[in-house]
RNA sequence: GCGUCUGUGGCUCAACUGGAUAGAGUAUCGGACUUCGGAUCCGACGGUUAUAGGUUCGAAUCCUAUCAGGCGCACCA
C-alpha cells in the first residue's frame, strides 16, 4: 500500500517522499511533511504548499481523500483500492507481504563453540538472526544462513581433557586434580557414555587420547546444538567449519599482502592503520594461530563466495573484534562497508534478585534447551523477539518462568483462535465470504482493515532497520484491535456476516503471517494448560 | 583511563530514524457477560524523555559537556 503511495507521489513531484503513518488514525491512513521541506525552496508557507498538492490530487482512484491540514499532507485510501488489496491477498495467502528484493546476503550467526550445549545468552542471538532470516526470504532476499563451528583452538583440546576428567573421576572413581579452566555439565556424562560405546573404556585412562576424544565429541555437541535449535524452528543452511579452513592459510596470508608480517617470532596483522585500537597476533610464536587467524581466512572464504552484502550477528562481548576483522577484510582487497556485525546483548539474569553469573567453564549456565522446556520455544521466541537486541535484557528467572497472561503471545494466539472459531461458526460458505466485497462496513472495520493489511510494510521496516521488535510490536497491536472488534460488533448471524468474516480472514492471515516470520505457530484453537 | 552501547511513567518497552497532543503492556484501583471463547473489553492513576547548554519552523531523536549503568580494552574463544 505504501509503496503504491509513495509511486504515485514520486510520480507527482518528481521525488522521494517522506511518508509516515500519523498519529491519529482521524488525520488519515497517509502523511507526508513533504511541505515543510519544500517551504524553503519555494519560499512559500508549508500551508499553502499544501493545500496547492492537496487539490491536484482529487482524480485519483486510490485516494478518497487529500487534505492539508496544518502543513501536513494527508491522503485517506479509497474502500475500493482497499477492499481490492484484500481480496487479492485472500486469494494469494503465500504472496502477502511478499516481494521481489534481488539481493544476495550471506548471514551467519549462533557460532557458538561445539563444547557445550546453548545457553540462554546464545538463544537471544539465534532468535534475532533466524527471524531476521525469515524476514529477508519473505522480501525476496537469497539469503543464507550460516553457523561457523570454531572447531580447531584451545576450547577443543579444553574439551577432550574435560570429558576425560569427568569420567575419570565419575566413571573410573580416580582422584581426579582439576586445573583452573575445564568444561563442567550434564552433557560431559552424556558424551562420556557415547565416547565408552564408540571407543571403550580404554580412551579416559590415556592422556594422549584427548585429541581423537574432542574431534569424536565436538560433533556429538554439535547435534546437541542443531537439535536444541531446531527446536525452536532455527534452521541453518550452511555450516563452515574452522578446522577445514587452514589448508589455504598460506595462499590466504598472500593474499593479506602488506596488511600482515613478522615481529618477534610471530605474525601481525597491521590493523592499527585500518582504525583498530592496535595491530594484533595473527600467529604465536609456536606457530599456533590466534582465533582472529580462523576469522581472517573465513571471512577471506566468504568474501570468495561472492555475496552482494554480509550479516554477522555477535554477542556484544565480541564488539572489540569489528574492527579487527574489518581491517582483514580490507587488506584482502575487499569492501569492508558490506560486511554489517549486528550485536546481540548480553542477556542477564537475576535469581531471586541477585545477578546470576554465568560461565560455561563453571557449568552454572541456564541452557535453552532448559528454558525451551519450561516455557516453549513460542513465548522464548516471542521474549527475545520483542526486545531491541542491542539492548541489554534483564530478568529474574523467577518471572520467566511464570506462565500466565502477562506473555503477550497468548493474546495474540487467542486473536487467531478465534477468528478461527469464528469462520468454523460461520452461517453463510465459502464462497459467500470470498466474493463478499469490504465496503460500507463502517469506521471501526475499516480502521481493522487498514492495520492488518500493513503487514507488509512492518516487515519491509522490520527487516530494513534491523528492528525485529517491530514485528510482535505490530503483532500485539492488531491483536488488541482485533479483540476490541470482537468486543464491539456482532458477527455471526448479522446481515453483514459475509463481509465481515471476509474482513477477519484478512486480520487471520496477517496474525498467522506474522508469527510464521517469526517462527511461531499460530493456533487454531486455544487449549488451557492442565499443569 | 580509552573505546562502545544505553538512559523515556513503579517495572518492561514503543515513538515510522527530525514532525501533529511522547504511546502500549504490566502493576495498582474501579467497572462490563442470561450474547459468536472473560486467556476478552472499558475507565482511572501514573512523564520536566538522566542533567545542562546548543542547532531550527519543530528535538526523546542531531551536536557538545556532565552524571549513571552494561560490555569490551588477550598471543581466551
Amino acid at each position: 500500500m505504501k509503496q503504491r503511495v509513495s509511486a504515485i507521489l514520486r510520480e507527482k513531484l518528481g521525488r522521494e517522499v517522506i511518508l509516515e503513518k500519523p498519529r491519529d488514525r482521524s488525520f488519515g491512513h497517509f502523511a507526508t511533511p513533504i511541505a515543510f521541506s519544500l517551504a524553503k525552496e519555494l519560499r512559500k508557507s508549508p500551508m499553502v504548499i499544501a493545500q496547492e498538492l492537496a487539490s491536484s490530487f482529487e482524480d485519483t482512484a486510490v485516494f478518497s481523500s487529500v487534505e492539508s491540514v496544518k502543513g501536513y499532507l494527508n491522503f485517506r485510501l479509497s474502500e475500493d483500492f482497499l477492499a481490492e488489496y484484500a481480496s487479492w491477498a485472500l486469494e494469494n495467502p503465500a504472496e502477502f507481504g511478499k516481494q521481489q528484493k534481488a539481493q544476495k546476503i550471506l548471514l551467519e550467526f549462533v557460532s557458538a563453540n561445539p563444547t557445550g550445549p546453548l545457553h540462554i545468552g546464545h538463544a537471544r542471538g539465534a532468535v534475532y538472526g533466524d527471524t531476521l532470516y525469515r524476514l529477508a526470504k519473505h522480501l525476496g532476499y537469497d539469503i543464507t544462513a550460516e553457523y561457523y563451528v570454531n572447531d580447531a583452538g584451545n576450547q577443543i583440546d579444553l574439551l577432550g581433557l574435560s570429558i576425560q576428567l569427568y569420567a575419570r573421576e565419575n566413571i573410573l572413581k580416580e582422584a581426579v586434580e582439576y586445573p583452573e579452566s575445564y568444561y563442567r555439565g550434564e552433557y560431559l556424562e552424556t558424551l562420556a557414555q557415547g565416547a565408552i560405546e564408540k571407543f571403550g573404556i580404554e580412551i579416559f585412562k590415556d592422556e594422549s587420547c584427548q585429541k581423537e576424544l574432542a574431534m569424536w565429541a565436538k560433533d556429538e555437541v554439535m547435534k546437541i546444538i542443531v537439535k536444541d535449535l531446531g527446536d525452536t524452528n532455527i534452521f541453518f543452511d550452511t555450516f563452515v567449519y574452522e578446522s577445514t579452513l587452514y589448508e589455504d592459510w598460506d595462499r590466504v596470508m598472500a593474499k593479506m599482502g602488506e596488511g600482515v608480517y613478522e615481529k618477534d617470532g610471530k605474525v601481525w596483522i597491521a590493523s592499527e592503520a585500518k582504525g583498530d585500537a592496535k595491530d594484533r597476533v595473527v600467529v604465536r610464536e609456536d606457530g599456533r594461530p590466534t582465533y582472529l587467524a580462523g576469522d581472517i581466512v573465513y571471512h577471506n572464504q566468504k568474501f570468495e563466495r561472492g555475496y552482494d552484502h554480509y550479516i554477522n550477528i555477535w554477542g556484544a562481548d565480541h564488539h572489540g573484534y569489528i574492527a579487527r576483522v574489518k581491517a582483514a577484510v580490507e587488506y584482502l582487497g575487499y569492501d569492508s562497508t558490506k560486511l554489517e556485525v549486528l550485536l546481540s546483548q548480553m542477556v542477564s539474569l537475576l535469581k531471586d534478585g541477585e545477578p546470576y553469573k554465568m560461565s560455561k567453564r563453571a557449568g552454572n549456565v541456564i541452557l535453552m534447551s532448559d528454558i525451551v522446556e519450561e516455557i516453549g520455544s513460542d513465548a522464548l521466541r516471542y521474549i527475545f523477539a520483542s526486545k531491541k537486541s542491542d539492548t541489554a535484557l534483564e530478568f529474574d528467572l523467577s518471572e520467566f518462568k511464570k506462565q500466565d497472561s502477562s506473555n503477550p503471545i497468548f493474546y495474540i494466539q487467542y486473536a487467531h483462535a478465534r477468528i478461527k472459531t469464528l469462520l468454523a461458526k460461520a452461517e453463510v460458505s465459502q464462497e459467500d465470504i470470498a466474493a463478499a466485497t469490504l465496503k460500507n462496513l463502517g469506521e471501526q472495520a475499516d480502521t481493522l482493515l487498514f492495520d492488518a493489511l500493513l503487514l507488509p510494510e512492518v516487515i519491509e521496516d522490520a527487516f530494513a532497520s534491523r528492528q525485529i521488535q517491530k514485528l510482535p510490536d505490530y503483532l500485539k497491536a492488531l491483536a488488541a484491535s482485533l479483540h476490541k472488534f470482537y468486543y464491539d460488533v456482532r458477527i455471526i448471524g448479522t446481515e453483514d456476516e459475509a463481509k465481515l468474516l471476509k474482513l477477519l480472514s484478512v486480520v487471520a492471515l496477517s496474525l498467522k503471517t506474522g508469527l510464521f516470520l517469526m517462527g511461531i505457530e499460530a493456533k487454531e484453537r486455544m487449549t488451557k494448560e492442565d499443569d
